[in-house]
RNA sequence: GGGUCGCUAGCUCAGCGGUAGAGCACUCGGCUUUUAACCGAUUGGUCCUGAGUUCGAAUCUCAGGCGACCCA
């Protein structure tokens, strides 16, 4: 409440009086409490180490008795204890005004303040090791309490909007995050080590493409020009293959216009990744290569567990076709059936909702995949082979007609990547977009359009060309342990507090 | 878009028609080996918002807000 927030600046106000800030300019550490905890792990109970050490961090717990007290201060790598005694601090800082140093620092200092302190090592009688304080300061005041030192955040709804109160009590937040660093950056060294270059492609495009989803609207003011976000970096990337650039690569933000939900935020991250000379089969191999080195780095295994399911990610990782999978879990043999109806009665037939929308064979392929097959793929394995219609972008499979040479990973029955022996003919590549366009005319909102400039990048001449798309936010749920996509994502899109503040004036009536 | 559940003190929660509660945190007092410190005292509320039912609503009803989970 407010008398707790003016309680803490009237202690601001007298630490100013003190020559303590309380918002100090520097302060300069000499070990992290991590460094300390490691190097004294053999300081026997009871004994000190004369030599100083200088810490910061956040002030978590307090405990004062007398003439003796016990902080927890915590910096980014952990908690160390700070040893608080009156004679030693008060000795320390003779200069120090009345009621002396001591009282200063259990009396003005709260849990979630920031300090740094000056001292000795000592392992207490109890085993914990202490920094013996000496000296201490004020490096910045919170005016604010910290969540139940016990319980902790348990409001998911404030661990979102509130993530720093989240991270600073919830280790497991903070090691979430700290993996996902380390996965991106793992990801960006392997790839950079093969020579693949990460080129930046634009997010403001006029016209959206490289995937089926609904873009997020936008305008240019100087130029009056209608933008969107981009959707996906694909056809970007690919104009750059074009342009000579054999091996590269794109890892960012991408933006769809669509739903919340555990596995979907409208902002999300993807690596783009295109090899020139290659096909998908390559892309698989690379695939299970980087995703399991990224493991590896990340987690120190491929072999780990997600929500209590073993997840072994050893390559290499089972291929499948989807027409064999689908076969294999509903008994339909799709490559017999020649007409929509065919395939539409016999999935009827095995309980299977054949939807209007899915108006071919193929589709109702996928359809079949999505009800009765997705799920159940826990361990990593590479779906192959999909049908040409939903997707405009891979070339026409080597020797099944009517499918491409396409591939989706699927992992805890989640799809992770998609990959494709891409499109190259220019010719092919025009009629598959304006299929597409015939869809969109048609009222399907993610069916994309035709980019022209595109096409005329491919007219040039595109290396024969593997591409893949992980998207890292899933593959950071899966090495992290996370239900929900919005546990790898540390400020996940959110409708804005109605605070009280903002509401409009109560006026005339509804 | 549909369903279920939740929203009460700074935090974690109880209360489920009859005076708004506990633990922690805060404030004050005590305490030189604590680590959810302890002991004692105090303070703290738009019970998410609005309307309705009722002698009386945190509690029941309706509408709305925000969130979680499931489904599409």
């Amino acid at each position: 409440m407010s008398e707790l927030r003016e309680t803490r600046l009237e202690k601001a106000r007298t630490l100013a009086a003190l020559g303590q800030g309380p918002y100090a300019l520097r302060f300069e550490p000499s070990h992290s409490t991590a460094e300390l905890q490691a190097a004294h792990a053999d300081l026997p109970k009871g004994e000190e180490r004369d030599l100083s050490v200088a810490i910061a961090g956040r002030v978590m717990t307090r405990r004062v008795m007398g003439k003796l007290a016990f902080f927890t201060l915590a910096d980014q790598s952990g908690p160390i204890q700070l040893y608080l005694e009156k004679a030693t601090l008060d000795a320390a800082s003779p200069d120090s005004p009345p009621p002396g140093a001591f009282a200063h620092l259990t009396s003005l200092v709260d849990a979630g303040d920031l300090i740094g302190v000056e001292g000795s090592l000592r392992r207490t009688d109890r085993g914990e090791l202490s920094v013996k304080v000496k000296s201490w300061s004020m490096l910045s005041k919170s005016l604010q309490p910290l969540p139940d030192k016990w319980h902790g955040l348990a409001d998911v709804e404030k661990r979102y909007r509130q993530r720093y109160l989240d991270l600073i009590v919830s280790p497991h937040t903070r090691e979430t995050f700290r993996r996902r660093a380390l996965a991106v950056s793992a990801m960006r060294r392997w790839l950079d080590e093969r020579d693949f270059l990460e080129i930046e492609t634009p997010v403001l495009q006029s016209q959206p493409g490289g995937a089926d989803a609904r873009p997020f609207e936008t305008h240019h003011n100087t130029l009056d020009l209608p933008l969107t976000l981009r959707i996906a970096t694909e056809l970007h990337l690919k104009r750059l293959v074009v342009g000579g650039f054999e091996r590269v690569y794109e890892l960012g933000r991408i933006f769809r216009n669509e739903g919340v939900s555990t596995r979907h935020n409208p902002e999300f991250t993807s690596v783009e990744v295109y090899q020139a000379y290659a096909d998908y089969t390559d892309m698989m191999e690379l695939t299970e290569q980087l995703i399991a080195h990224v493991c590896q780095q990340v987690c120190g295994t491929t072999a780990i567990s997600y929500q209590g399911t073993a997840i072994d990610l050893t390559p290499p990782w089972r291929r499948a076709t989807m027409h064999a999978l689908v076969q294999d879990a509903t008994g339909l043999d799709f490559t017999t059936f020649s007409t929509r109806e065919q395939a539409a009665a016999a999935m009827e037939s095995q309980g299977l909702v054949a939807p209007a929308l899915a108006d071919s064979v193929g589709r109702l392929l996928v359809e079949a995949f999505e009800q009765r097959v997705e799920e159940s793929l826990i361990q990593p394995t590479f779906v192959l082979d999909y049908p040409v219609e939903n997707s405009p972008l891979a070339r026409a499979h080597r020797s099944k007609p009517g499918m491409v040479e396409r591939f989706e990973l699927f992992i805890v029955g989640r799809e992770t990547a998609n990959a494709f022996s891409e499109l190259i003919d220019p010719v092919d590549q025009r009629q598959r977009l304006e299929a597409q366009q015939e869809r969109k005319a048609a009222g399907d909102l993610e069916a994309q359009g035709v980019d022209e400039d595109f096409l005329q990048a491919l007219e040039v001449g595109m290396p024969p060309t593997g591409g893949l798309g992980i998207g890292i936010d899933r593959l950071v749920m899966l090495l992290t342990d996370s239900p929900s996509i919005r546990d790898v994502i540390a400020f996940p899109l959110l409708r804005p507090e109605q605070r009280a503040e903002t509401r409009p004036e109560q006026g005339g009536e509804g």
